[in-house]
DNA sequence: CTGAAAGCGCTAACAC
DNA sequence: GTGTTAGCGCTTTCAG
C-alpha cells in the first residue's frame, strides 16, 4: 500500500482529496496494471473476459469512479455544452435551457447553465470559465443591445472558442459580424410582431400601442418593426403607432400600463413585448376596474405555458423555445464546419385565445 | 518550438485541441518559467511588478485561459455545486436553482443544473458524474417516493460523496436513515398544508377535497397529513376527508377536477397539491361553467411568480423557493462538519388573494 | 494479452 | 526572485 502517498495527499490539501479511489487501488485490488483497468473501464480495447471480470468487480467493490479531470487532461474529456441566460426563472429560458439540456443528454453530453442576470460582466466571466473547463458548444441565449461593446465581445468569444476547437451559438442575438465563427438560431421576430398586429388589426383595432420596447434590444426592435410594418400594410398613418418604451417583465408591464390608462390615452388593444409584459399590464387593467377584452384586447409573446391560465386566456405569439435550444445544438453538432457563420431562421405561429375582441362600438 | 507535439496532438484528437494555448507558451512569451508564470497568474505568491507586468501581457497577448482540468487534478480545481432538479420549467424548480445559482456565484463557486425528468436512473447517473467532476456540493431537490430503493440509492450518494469530501443536501426529501452524512433542508409542508386548509374551514367550507395526492411522495404525503390533521382539529368526522390521488402537474389538475365535476361530487373547495395542479383545476371549472370563488373555492400550493396572475388571483401558501435553494449552499458551506445530519425547516405562510369566497349559501 | 512508461497542463516544494 | 522538478490520475503507445 502506498499510505504514506495517501496521507501526505490527504494532509497536504485539507479534506477535499479524502480517500477518492484512484484507478491504481482498483488495480492493486484486481492484481493486474492501471493501464488493463483503463483498457476495461473505457471499453475500447478487446479484454479477456476473465481478467475483465476481474477488474470490474474490483471497481465495483472500491465503488471506483474515474476523475473527469484527469481524463480530460489526456484528452478524452467529456463533451460539455454550457448555456448562457439571463436568468432559469423566465419561463421562456427555462424551456431554451430544458432543450439544450435534453439534445444534449440525449448525446451523452454535459449541460452546463449558467446564469448572467443580463450583466455583460458576468457573462464575459462565464464564457472565460468555460473557456477553462474546455466547452465544446457555448450557447448565449437572449436578446441583446447591440452596441461596439457588444460586438467586440462576442467577436472575441467567437475566436477564443474557435481556437480551442469549440463552437459558439448565438440564440436570438445577431452575429457581431460578417465571418464570424459563430452560428446564429432564432426567431422570425418580426414576422411573428407582423401576423399578431395584422390579428389585432383584423379584430378592427386601430390604436394598438406596443408596451415593453427596449430600444437598442435586437428582440424588440424586430418586435417593433413588425408592429410598425403591419401599421404601415394596413394604411395607417405613422401617428397611429404608439410604441411604449418600459422594457421587459411582469412589474415593468404592470407600471407602465397603469401609467397609461391613469393618462386616458385612446386605444384600444395592447401588443405587449411577452408574456410577462402582458401579465403585468392585464393585472393593471383589471385594477383600473376595466375588462380585457371587453374594453380593451392584449396579446403577447412567447405562449409561456402558463399563459393559458392568465384572466383571460391570452392570445399571444407562440415561439417553439425548447426547440429552439434543442435546434442551438442539434444545428451545431450536425455539421460544424458548414454550421459556422450560419443563420437559422425559426418560424412561430400565432395562438388565439380569449383575448381579444372587435373594440368598442364596433 | 514544440511545434511537432501540438501537430500530433491535433492530429490524434481530432480538432478540439487545436491550439489552446498552455501556460509553458506563455512563459516562453514572457522570457520566464512555468512556474513564474503560474505564480503571477495565481497571485499567491509575491512576484516583483516587472516581471509580473511581462508575465500579464504576455498572457494576455495571447488569450491565455489555464486548463481547469490540469489544475484540479493537481488540488486547486473549481469549487462546484451540483443541483438536481426533476425539471426546470416547473416555476418552483427553476426559483430553486436560482437560488442555488445565486448564493453559489456569490462564492465565486461554479453551478451546474442537472435534470432527471424524475427517473431515479438519470438521477443515478448525474450523481456519478458529479462524482467524476469533483463537485463538493451536491444537492437534490424534490420529493420523492421513499421506499427501499429510494434509501438504499441515496445512503450510497451521501457516503460515497463523504468519501470523497464532498457534502450532500437534501431539500424536501428526507434523510434515507439515521447517522447518514447529509444535510436535509426543506419546507414545514404540514404546517403549511394546516394552516391553508384551517384557512378554508375558516371561510365555512366543510367538504374540501386534496387534488394531487401522490401515496409515498413525501412531501404530498406531508400535505394531505396537514389537512386531515386540520379537518380533524374542527371535529369533522373522517368521512370528511376526500384526496384525489392524481400527481402533480398542470394536466393531472386539470384532468381530475373535470372528472370530479363530472361525478358531481358534492364538495365546495378544492386544495390543490400545487399551483400547477391548482392551474388546471381552475381552468376546468371554468370549462364546466362554473366560477371561482362563487362556486367553487381552490387554494394551491407553493406561490409561484405567476400564481397571481391567475383567473382568478391564487390563494396559496407562499414556500421561499429561491430562499430555500440560497439556504441549501449556505447551512451546507457554514458549517460543514455540524452540517452533515442537520435538519432544517424552513417556514411557510399564506398568501391571501381572491380563489377563496365562504361557500354557496353560507 | 498485458505491463512499463511517457506525458496531458498545471502547482508546489525545493533548490539556487 | 526565479528556475527545476516531481507528481496529480489517467490514457495510450510501445515492448514483451
Amino acid at each position: 500500500m502506498a499510505a504514506d502517498t495517501y496521507e501526505a495527499k490527504r494532509a497536504g490539501s485539507g479534506m477535499a482529496a479524502k480517500g477518492r479511489v484512484t484507478i491504481r487501488e482498483v488495480a492493486e485490488r484486481a492484481g493486474v496494471s492501471v493501464a488493463t483497468v483503463s483498457r476495461v473501464l473505457s471499453g475500447n480495447y478487446p479484454v479477456p473476459p476473465a481478467t475483465r471480470t476481474r477488474v470490474l468487480r474490483a471497481a465495483r467493490a472500491l465503488d471506483y469512479v474515474a476523475n473527469a479531470h484527469a481524463r480530460a487532461l489526456v484528452g478524452g474529456g467529456r463533451k460539455m455544452v454550457a448555456v448562457v441566460l439571463r436568468q432559469v426563472t423566465s419561463p421562456f429560458y427555462a424551456q431554451v435551457a430544458e432543450g439544450v439540456e435534453a439534445e444534449a443528454a440525449g448525446r451523452g453530453w454535459l449541460c452546463l447553465v449558467g446564469t448572467t442576470g443580463g450583466d455583460p460582466e458576468r457573462e464575459l466571466e462565464f464564457v472565460q470559465l468555460m473557456r477553462e473547463e474546455g466547452a465544446r458548444l457555448v450557447i448565449l441565449v437572449g436578446g441583446v443591445v447591440e452596441d461596439d461593446a457588444y460586438r467586440e465581445r462576442v467577436t472575441h468569444y467567437a475566436q477564443a472558442l474557435d481556437a480551442a476547437g469549440a463552437r459558439l451559438v448565438l440564440c436570438g442575438r445577431p452575429a457581431p459580424g460578417p465571418d464570424i465563427p459563430a452560428l446564429v438560431v432564432e426567431f422570425d421576430n418580426e414576422a411573428g410582431a407582423h401576423a399578431i398586429t395584422g390579428h389585432l388589426l383584423s379584430a378592427g383595432h386601430r390604436r394598438i400601442v406596443f408596451l415593453g420596447g427596449l430600444p437598442g434590444n435586437t428582440a424588440l426592435d424586430a418586435r417593433v418593426a413588425g408592429y410598425r410594418a403591419a401599421l404601415a400594410q394596413h394604411g395607417l398613418p405613422p401617428e397611429a403607432e404608439h410604441v411604449v418604451d418600459c422594457g421587459l417583465g411582469r412589474a415593468a408591464g404592470h407600471r407602465a400600463m397603469a401609467e397609461l390608462l391613469r393618462d386616458g390615452a385612446g386605444f384600444t388593444a395592447v401588443f405587449a413585448g411577452d408574456d410577462m409584459v402582458a401579465a403585468g399590464a392585464l393585472r393593471a387593467i383589471a385594477e383600473a376596474g376595466l375588462r380585457v377584452p371587453d374594453d380593451i384586447s392584449v396579446v403577447g409573446y412567447n405562449d409561456i405555458p402558463l399563459a393559458e391560465d392568465f384572466n383571460p386566456p391570452l392570445t399571444t405569439v407562440r415561439t417553439p423555445a425548447e426547440e429552439l435550444g434543442r435546434a442551438a445544438v442539434r444545428i451545431a453538432l450536425r455539421d460544424p464546419e458548414h454550421a459556422a457563420g450560419a443563420h437559422h431562421l425559426l418560424g412561430t405561429h400565432i395562438v388565439v385565445r380569449d383575448s381579444v375582441a372587435a373594440p368598442r362600438g364596433h
